[in-house]
DNA sequence: TGGATAAATTCATGCCGAGAACAAATCCGC
DNA sequence: GCGGATTTGTTCTCGGCATGAATTTATCCA
């Protein structure tokens, strides 16, 4: 087990394998070297993720370091120029204030890009969790060249890139949202069904732009960076769990334990739209997208195939009783599939985002119905079902907050203010 | 080079009274000491996991230590007794001999009890990975009243924890098997359906036996505990992953990440007998269990309900042809539910244990074509399909293990001979 | 205005891993 | 058989770093 040099991937490994988390992973804390990077990477955690700043003393007591400890550790991230204090804040108590501590915003920038059927964009988001720029292009990419759309996207993002940097935004790093497998590391995208893409070397053609070569996306799959998104919302009360669903023109998925996206060996976990719902399908076995997916809503709605899915929301939403029943239909599907991965992965919480979030009010019964029907645990504790906050194009969040997640996970690498 | 000045740790390291006050330990006693407990536990992680006899040299390899580090770790394994040296051997190379380090055998055992549709025991396996005793009593214990069955394990178990006692074998603690869904810790046993219990507190009941009171069991479902056992019989090339599945009378499974088992919020993961298979079967949408559980298969080949497996099996390894055919289609059933559940968690491998493993042959073509054309990165990364190889009654022995992952995980709380 | 309370800092202490130097034990070529 | 090469294991010094107590700072309250 040497070294593993690719910082790029999905943060640093433990012995497991596993990612590591940031307070409760002492298997991480190898070397007195890295004793200290990991507690102040629970430092800056602690600042960065929290909903209200904390102070010294709560970062003390949130870690369980010693007070003295913490002062040195925030002395080095202030230094940095990673953290900032506020002004002290009265409280309603008894005592010297506490300083609150937040991040510098506008300092270090995660970039998440997407290509999806029908838009690409660009959006970069600071350690403070606020977005600097974006900039999104609606268009329908369906079977468009792959060379062509990337050149387009490299378009795009390099000049924010290069704005950013002109600012004096550090740029941390950058990820690529797509609708299709990809392995987790830069590997190549496999297949995109939906854009009509496959075997595409998507790295090697952004690298062609001389800003975007300098930062080498991170590719991902575009539910799973919504899933971290969304996650990113619902922080709060420790780490969220829950199985996020992600409706486009396909139906993707991911799987989100204590705040972390659930990856796999390859990152083609959650693919939720290839879950056999109907084994005895004339047609032989269906999938949930083949039996959900946006298509199959339109045409059950008898609505003409490459219907928009403005349309049909907008006939779902006039109660057109065969779009209506569609829905739901759909909704049944949708329901028996997460019945079926929660009781595979016992997961506490269901989120519906993507076209589901938008239909949320008309599948919430039929989902809720389906999943206390068929898991086996639902009489002990019932599924919880949402619909998503995180919103509009979660995934380019959700890409720039994984590129974020290596910051805060390595925050020596940014120490020194090149 | 053990032994050394022994005059033995008589005070412990009069830590200058400092160990005294650390007891009261504020929800966490941070970092520094973890860091020694990681290390401990690293090193007495690789000479417990490792299938060859690993030296200090390797150690410090495998870790990342340098290997005078190693030395100190060893010598305290060495001083409680986890650890011994073996004569060194001789290496086809030059240099001096490494000396191989073992666990000790016979000093520290897990217990691993099951209570199963068919048959009731305890398994002792020490830190060797060897079986110290081992009780099992074959019997049909559908529908047999809870009290009495775990009385009855009690009677079985306890003479085994006092025997082991007696021959100075420190027991680390104990687990139990049971087919249903146990909450992770040790919260009542929610449901057993093929045992026909439902809400047993078995901790309690257990703990009327005065020797079993002593040691109160970590409740974990059998199929879970079986992967545990399947995973440490693959590991050696790195932990392995893979998706169990344990055929009874009903259909268990579980998913091994990384060789952890993956246990979900409460424990209840992995339960693909309750995947839905056939959303639009006639009389509701259809589970696997119902599918392809043992009864299920018995009817389809047209057996008498309650036909035992033993018959069945004779059945098909007699190719009656209606037999045959019943397998086949359950396999089938097996394989579009592993597909679905790959395509979710993107896991590589799939392995089949319990009565499938003992059909393994009539099955395996079955699976694998479903695997084939279902599992979305079938294409570039096929799934491969084994048999179980952790021998009779794995639950017990991944019980024991269990229970002994814990001395690895915490040697601080083994130094002391007691 | 002084006491109580809490946050933040300072500092002496000691644990623990790193790394280098050294000792031990074997193999190999001459 | 002998010396050098090689690898394992030990010893020892050094320095980093967390700790916990004492101290300082800052506010509230009676």
């Amino acid at each position: 087990m040497a070294a593993a040099p690719d910082d790029a991937d999905a943060g640093p490994r433990t012995r497991n394998g596993r990612a590591a988390e940031r307070v409760p992973d002492p298997a991480r804390a190898r070397r007195q070297e890295h004793l200290r990077e990991h507690n102040l990477s629970a430092a800056l955690g602690c600042v960065v993720d929290a909903t209200a700043p904390p102070s010294r003393a709560q970062i003390a007591a949130a870690t369980g370091l010693a007070r003295g400890t913490v002062t040195g550790l925030v002395d080095v991230l202030i230094d940095a120029g990673l953290v900032r204090e506020l002004d002290p804040v009265a409280a309603p108590r008894a005592g010297r204030p506490a300083v609150p501590l937040v991040p510098v915003p506008g300092r270090i920038a995660g970039v998440g890009m997407e290509v999806n059927v029908d838009y690409l964009g660009v959006r970069a988001v600071d350690l403070a969790g606020g977005v600097v720029v974006e900039r999104v292009e609606q268009d329908d990419l369906r079977g468009a060249d792959a060379g062509d759309v990337l050149d387009r996207l490299s378009a795009l993002a390099g000049p924010v890139l290069a704005g950013l940097q002109a600012d004096g935004v550090r740029v941390a790093g950058t990820a690529l949202a797509l609708p299709g497998l990809v392995d987790r590391v830069t590997g190549p995208l496999r297949v995109a069904p939906n854009l009509g893409w496959r075997d595409v070397d998507v790295v090697a053609r952004l690298a062609a732009d001389p800003v975007l070569a300098a930062f080498p996306p991170r590719l991902a799959n575009e539910a799973n960076l919504a899933a971290r998104a969304e996650a990113h919302t619902r922080r709060g009360a420790g780490a969220p769990s829950f199985l996020y669903v992600s409706g486009e023109v396909g139906v993707g998925g991911a799987l989100v334990l204590d705040g972390e996206i659930f990856l796999g060996r390859h990152g083609w976990s959650g693919e939720i739209g290839h879950v056999v719902v109907d084994g005895s399908a004339p047609e032989g076995p269906a999938t949930l997208e083949r039996l959900a997916g946006q298509d199959a809503i339109a045409a059950a709605a008898g609505l003409p195939a490459g219907t928009r899915f403005a349309d049909l929301l907008a006939a779902v939403d006039a109660e057109d009783p065969a779009a209506v029943a569609a829905v739901h239909d759909a909704a049944r599907w949708l329901g028996l599939a997460l019945a079926t991965v929660a009781n595979v992965v016992d997961v506490g919480a269901v989120v519906l985002g993507g076209t589901f979030g938008q239909l949320y009010p008309h599948v919430e019964g039929a989902v809720r119905d389906a999943l206390d029907a068929h898991v086996i645990f639902a009489p002990w504790s019932a599924l919880e079902v949402s619909r998503a906050r995180a919103g509009a194009y979660p995934a380019m969040t959700g890409g720039a907050l994984a590129v974020l997640r290596q910051v805060v996970a390595e925050p020596s690498l940014w120490l020194t203010p090149s």
